[in-house]
DNA sequence: TTGTAGGCGTTATCAA
DNA sequence: TTGATAACGCCTACAA
């Protein structure tokens, strides 16, 4: 049996105003009639019902989550990071799992809109105008994680791709590695693939190193079967590089499973960076230097922006987080 | 703006109960006065609020799903299949970030019980009583993924443990191997530590191998630190063994790391099988022999039965989901 | 075929 | 300090 506040107010004998008053910790009663209510509630194991709050709130303390996909180390990391932060604050996260394409995104746009959350992350995907026409008539605060839009004013949260892909790169580079191929993933990704081919570039432009276009490698997605692709393509061309930074860390470990089954050493013979830092780089051997973006951090990041958006009502400052290499075994020293 | 039912209605001159009855199927009305309903709803931009249906529907359309951690390939797999068919059959689901304690657990429920969900979910949890009261409190459809529970009447889905344990050990056996370690995760885990370790003795038995309590290390969680440290446990104390059998595979990859870097080569000089079929038994090097659970569709079986029981208000019969070995490469056979 | 009105479980505004 | 009562947006008898 499921009892409604009437009942409780019945049983106390008290008027629900009363009830609902004490429920919501405002004042306009007496201890004693407290005491009593709150004897009843515990009684009946009476428990609010959150729907009808919500309709009469019009404030569901709901957020809605749209990730590619959420079985991906990735994403899975940057939700639990939302979830976190979001339960802390009493909010409920629904998760939609747009797929690869995003084929499903704009059929969850409206299933969001229509439960009334209170607001929207979406994480990494490509906005396009369809979505924010979308986003814009439901007038729900929505941030992006690790994505961005140009077009429109989306708030956002996510690390300088074109930054770190430098910070990579530049890394390879002062261990003394001039010949270095990237595995850029999907090359014409404007969110994850030219910014950091440019990063990449920049690195070798600054050290006054020239750039061979040849060594870049457009894998098209981020994945690890990619990865080995990409490597054997590598091997194919017969490329003359002792170094690879790879756009992904699972584009890294496909890369190297290509490698080292083709009896390369690593980093004996070749270096490999990856991106992300997620927790295959440590269950790899040999374990994978990577740049680390801070997932679960974005996650809450994401969150709380959203949250400060829903309170002012002004859409926030977009967050750069920092990223940072970390240093395991792939990656020799020249020096 | 926002608009509501009334707009709708005023502006197509109709009553709400007509605009109601189009909007959900029903039959009473003209063909004409539903085209111009229609083209009014398209005009405005009408979206029904599905609080308000959950209202008065008692019905929301949501179910809640309970995870020890979500960042983790397992229950990410598992969430993915559930999502994906939840959302096909037009439920949304809340993800509820347990933690590994389940500390968490009995907060998660009261705030699906108030959120009024129409199912939940529990995936790798083990069911205090205290959890089950608040359940049968609740009455709400509830079904396990890869939990069970021995003494509370609760629908389950899941392999066979025991038996996929055999199959695992097994397959070691019939490859040649007699000197076999198990690396048990928590051996003390009446779910996925003794059912496991019960496995591992019955195939010893049925080919009539003499079970060796020391070669059975627990090593308390399923990580891959756990693994790390239990092969270094193993190595410490010179275990005569051709082969181990690993409680999951970021165990498996723990141990194989650990392994590798002492110098011993994998399968040669050591096989190991582990369990589960992440995608991290495919991403490491040599890649993982493992048994497969099929988590994906785990998921999905498991919002079926939800489903179902939400159907016929009757608790549905558990399901056994079949294992199987897949094998790649850390298996050496002595034939 | 259509409309009126009551109710789902709350919160909030008045009076009392 | 309290209690009626009107919303919130929708669905659904019951009438018309």
């Amino acid at each position: 049996m499921t009892y409604t506040i009437k009942d409780v107010a019945k049983k106390a004998n008290v008027s629900i105003a009363t009830v609902s008053r004490i429920l919501n910790g405002k004042t306009g009663f007496s201890e004693k009639t407290k005491k009593k209510v709150l004897r009843v509630i515990e009684e009946l194991g009476y428990q609010p019902n959150a729907v009808a709050r919500g309709l009469i709130n019009k404030n569901t303390q709901t957020i809605g989550v749209l990730i590619p996909t959420v079985s991906n180390m990735y994403a899975s990391e940057v939700l639990s990071g939302i979830e976190k932060h979001a339960n802390d604050l009493g909010y409920s996260v629904i998760v939609c799992n747009t797929g690869c394409v995003g084929e499903r995104t704009i059929h969850y746009l409206q299933v969001l809109s229509e439960r009334r959350v209170d607001g929207i992350i979406i994480v990494s995907e490509f906005i396009y105008e369809e979505y924010y026409k979308v986003l814009n008539d439901m007038e729900i605060p929505t941030v992006l994680v690790s994505t961005i839009s140009l077009q429109f004013p989306i708030p956002y949260v996510k690390v300088d791709d074109r930054h770190a892909a430098f910070s990579a790169t530049d890394y390879l580079i002062e261990k003394g590695h001039t010949n270095i191929a990237m595995i850029a993933g999907d090359a014409r990704d404007p969110i994850a693939g030219i910014p950091r081919i440019e990063g990449y570039k920049s690195a070798h432009l600054s050290h006054g190193l020239e750039i061979n276009e040849n060594y870049i490698i457009d894998c098209k997605i981020f994945s690890h079967q990619a990865g080995i692709e990409a490597m054997e393509a590598i091997l194919q061309k017969q490329l003359n590089i002792t170094a690879i930074f790879a756009s992904s860390d699972e584009i890294a470990a496909g890369a190297m499973s290509a490698a080292i089954r083709n009896g390369i050493k690593i980093p004996d013979q070749l270096s490999i960076i990856g991106y992300d830092n997620t927790k295959i780089a440590e269950m790899i051997i040999p374990s994978l230097t990577t740049v680390a973006q801070p997932l679960h951090d974005m996650g809450m990041v994401a969150a709380t922006m959203l949250f400060e958006m829903k309170e002012t009502g002004e859409v926030t400052q977009s967050r750069i987080m920092s990223h940072e290499i970390v240093e395991r075994e792939t990656v020799r020293s020249f020096f």
